[in-house]
DNA sequence: TATAATAGTTAGTATTACCTAACAATATAA
DNA sequence: TTATATTGTTAGGTAATACTAACTATTATA
C-alpha cells in the first residue's frame, strides 16, 4: 500500500461515511473525490483502476465508487492513526488542536502495528481524539455517542461541546478566540430567528456566534 | 526534500565520516554509494545531479562526491532524527533495540522541526541512543567521548559496553543470547593469539567471543 | 607503457502519480 | 424528448525514481 492509495481509501472513507451529517453509507462520485483530494477526475480515475485490480473498491465504468470490505477495513486503519497520533501530539507533547493533523497527516503512514498499538497504550486506549472525533478501535469499530448540533439546542438549555466538525486554522483560531474547546459548557441565551444566529453564553461572558459556527459544533444536552 | 533525496544525505554522512572505522572525512565513490543505498550506480548518477543542482553535493564528472556545508547539515538533522526516535521507541514505548531501526527508518522522514524538538524534550535530551550512536544536537553537533574497540582492551581489565558498531539482528540477537547491551560490564580473562578470540566475563559467567565480534562493541576501559 | 580491471556515465525503458485536452455517457431541464 | 449540463473516461505528456545494457574514463597491473 502506498502513501497514495492509503489516503484514497481515508478520502472515500470520510465521504461516504464519516463526513458530518451523512446518516447511511453512500456511493461516491468520481469527481467528488478528485475536488476533495484537490486532483484532476483523470487522475483520480487511473487510481481507480488500480484500487479495483487490488480489490479495495468497487467501481463499474460511469457507475458510483464503493469501498469493499478490506477497503474499508484499510481505510479505517488509517484513520485510527491519524486520530491516535493527534492525540500523542495534543496530549503527550503539548501541540495545540490547530497543529496536530497536518502532523498526523504524515505520521498516519507509518508502517507498524506495534506502534500503532504501544500508542494506543500510552494514551489509555482514547475513544476520541483532541477535536472530538471518535477514534476506530483495533478492528475497526468506532465509538458512538448522542450527541446533536449546537444549532439544534433549545434556547435556554446548557451543553457541553462534544466535537467540532470542521478543524481549519481559521474556524479553531475562531473557537479560540470565544474560549470554546471541548468540554466548554455554553449555555443558550437567545436565538435570532432573522439570520438564526444564537446568543450564547460561556464562563459568564456573553457572544452572538453565526448558524454557520453552531452548526459545526456538536454538543451533549442530555444533562438538562 | 525527498524522502529519496534524505536518505542518499544519510547514507553520503555515515559513508564519509559517519561510519565505524573512519578518522577523517573521506570522499564517496558512486558505486560505494550506490552498493551501500543497494541501488544501481546509473540510479545514483541521475540523483547525484539533482543534488548537486540543490547545492548538496559537491561532485565533478568522473570524480568522487562530497557533501556540500548545506548538505552535511541536512543530513545530520536525519541522523538527528533517526536516533531521537529510537531512542523514543525504545525507552517511552517498549521495543527493544533490534526492532527500533526499521521504524526510525521511517519515522526519521517526517517533517515538523516542533516534533522533533519535543521529542528530544520528552526524552530528556538524550546525548545517546540506543545502540550507543551520538546524537547530533540541533546544529549538527555530535557528542565526542573516549571509546576503544573491545578488541583492543588488555587481559585483566574491565570495561564497559558504550556502543554496538553494526545493528543487525544477527549480531543484536547474539549480544542478547551473551547478556550484552549498553553499560554492561566484561571482564577480559584472556586473549587467544590464534585467532585473536578473547575470554570474556559478564555477570560472573564466562564466555568465549570470536575478533569480529569484539571489533563490533565500543567500551570505555579508563576507570581501571 | 599497453592492457585489463574498475569506476562512472549515458541511453533507453518502466512505474507511480500527477497534469491538460478532448471525448463519451449520464442526468437534468426546457 | 431532445438539448444542455454534468459527470466520467481516454489519450497523451511530465517528473521522480528505479532498472538494464552499452559505453567511456580512470586506475592498476603486467
Ligand atoms: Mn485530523
Ligand atoms: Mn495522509
Ligand atoms: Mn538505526
Ligand atoms: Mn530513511
Amino acid at each position: 500500500m502506498s502513501l497514495t492509495e492509503e489516503n484514497y481509501l481515508k478520502a472515500l472513507i470520510y465521504l461516504s461515511f464519516l463526513a458530518p451529517g451523512i446518516k447511511e453509507k453512500k456511493d461516491v462520485g468520481t469527481n467528488e473525490l478528485a475536488s476533495y483530494l484537490k486532483l484532476k477526475s483523470s487522475t483520480v480515475n487511473e487510481m481507480l483502476k488500480r484500487l479495483k485490480e487490488k480489490n479495495l473498491i468497487h467501481h463499474e465504468k460511469y457507475k458510483k465508487i464503493s469501498l469493499t470490505n478490506s477497503g474499508e477495513r484499510t481505510g479505517l486503519k488509517i484513520v485510527r492513526k491519524h486520530r491516535l497520533w493527534e492525540t500523542f501530539l495534543f496530549t503527550k507533547l503539548g501541540f495545540d488542536w490547530i497543529e496536530i493533523h497536518e502532523v498526523a497527516e504524515q505520521l498516519e503512514h507509518i508502517k507498524s502495528e506495534k506502534l500503532v498499538e504501544k500508542i494506543d497504550m500510552l494514551l489509555g486506549y482514547p475513544n476520541y481524539d483532541p477535536h472530538g472525533d471518535p477514534i476506530p478501535d483495533k478492528c475497526g469499530k468506532i465509538p458512538q455517542r448522542i450527541c446533536k448540533n449546537l444549532s439544534t439546542v433549545e434556547r435556554g438549555k446548557n451543553c457541553v461541546v462534544l466535537a467540532v466538525r470542521n478543524t481549519s486554522r481559521d474556524f479553531l483560531n475562531y473557537l479560540e478566540d470565544l474560549n470554546i474547546s471541548i468540554k466548554t459548557e455554553i449555555a443558550i441565551v437567545g436565538k435570532i430567528a432573522f439570520d438564526n444566529s444564537i446568543k450564547i453564553k460561556i464562563k459568564n461572558k456573553q457572544h452572538s456566534i453565526s448558524n454557520k459556527v453552531a452548526d459545526n459544533l456538536l454538543v451533549d444536552d442530555s444533562f438538562n
